[in-house]
DNA sequence: GCCCAGGTGAAGC
DNA sequence: GCTTCACATGGG
């Protein structure tokens, strides 16, 4: 399928688009040459940034790019949230190492069967997965000349139709029966993730836990990068070696206990700091990893 | 071979 | 209540 480019140039200040990709809340994204291809709201998606500028190039004719703005949150004023985080030195260490680091709006299915291939897995085996899955059962979208061909997430709908056997052909292994139970429970509409949008956060995350193999980290997940909500606090085992180290040195603190710390210590905009958290926690593995080599 | 990865549910105390 | 363990699969 090929059609015609609409382009498109945003300014923007503070955006760090690779790091945002990057950062382990989205797993569909490509690098490609200077910028970055994915598919968003079942368009192809080529990106490139500059220093005051977002490029965003899709295929077939758009005049009206808030799809792209809403999922790239190009209207929010990053200051006003960074400057909400506690002043306590390993989160001021975060925000000057993770400067222009976003947090996209993805759409809610999608986040949630992510999360629910990334129990145990690291990023990149997260995207092998789900880039399997979008090859296998996803529609493909239209790309311009030239391109590869470029798949969507697959439906709800699509996936509750599968064996389990299919599923694990894409190597989630255990978690096949859990996309696949959580795929018909959206499809036979026994969860409506629309509901979610208007539902208080504790009565989201209870819906979304009740689902088999989605406990509490990965419902903050999607309620954190698909419904924005910033009292959503996801304690992965990054979060949890970070919090232990910087905030609690010597002590024996429990996951309980460092999930009621930080619904009161990181501020209104906890979920945003989390993600400065989680990625300044990497950063500082990898930048060990360079520096032993 | 070993340990670990954006966890969870079941079983054990 | 809390802690321990199995669960597939692949990377380092």
């Amino acid at each position: 399928m090929c059609a015609d480019l609409s382009t498109k140039t945003f300014e923007v200040t503070d955006y760090d688009l690779s790091t945002t990709l990057e950062s382990g809340q989205a797993f569909g994204w490509r690098k490609h040459g200077q910028g970055w291809v994915g598919v968003v709201d079942r368009r192809w998606v080529f990106l490139e940034s500059s220093a005051t500028t977002l490029r965003a190039e899709t295929a077939g004719e758009v005049r009206d790019w808030s799809w792209l703005i809403h999922y790239l949150q190009l209207e929010l004023d990053l200051g006003s949230i960074v400057a909400t985080f506690p002043a306590d030195p390993p989160m001021q260490q975060a925000v000057r190492a993770c400067r222009g680091l976003r947090l996209l709006r993805q759409d809610p299915w999608e986040t949630l069967a992510s999360f629910i291939l990334s129990s145990t897995k690291q990023i990149t085996q997260i995207q092998q997965i789900v880039r399997l899955v979008c090859e296998r059962f996803g529609a493909g979208v239209p790309t311009p000349p030239g391109h590869t061909p470029a798949y969507a997430f697959p439906a709800a709908e699509v996936l509750a139709d599968l064996g389990e056997k299919q599923l694990r052909d894409c190597k989630m292994g255990f978690r096949a029966p859990y996309l696949l139970g959580a795929a018909r429970a959206v499809a036979q509409g026994r969860l409506d993730l629309n509901a979610l949008e208007s539902m208080p956060t504790e009565a989201a995350r209870t819906q979304l836990s009740a689902l088999h193999g989605v406990g509490r980290k990965i419902s903050d997940c999607v309620l954190l990068f698909a419904y924005g909500r910033q009292d959503a606090f996801p304690v992965d085992v990054w979060i949890m070696k970070m919090l232990r180290e910087q905030y609690f040195p010597r002590r024996k603190v429990n996951l309980r206990r460092l999930q009621r710390f930080a619904a009161t210590h990181f501020g209104p905009n906890a979920g945003y700091a989390q993600q400065y958290l989680f990625h300044y926690a990497r950063s500082q593995i990898s930048q060990r990893a360079r520096d032993a080599s």
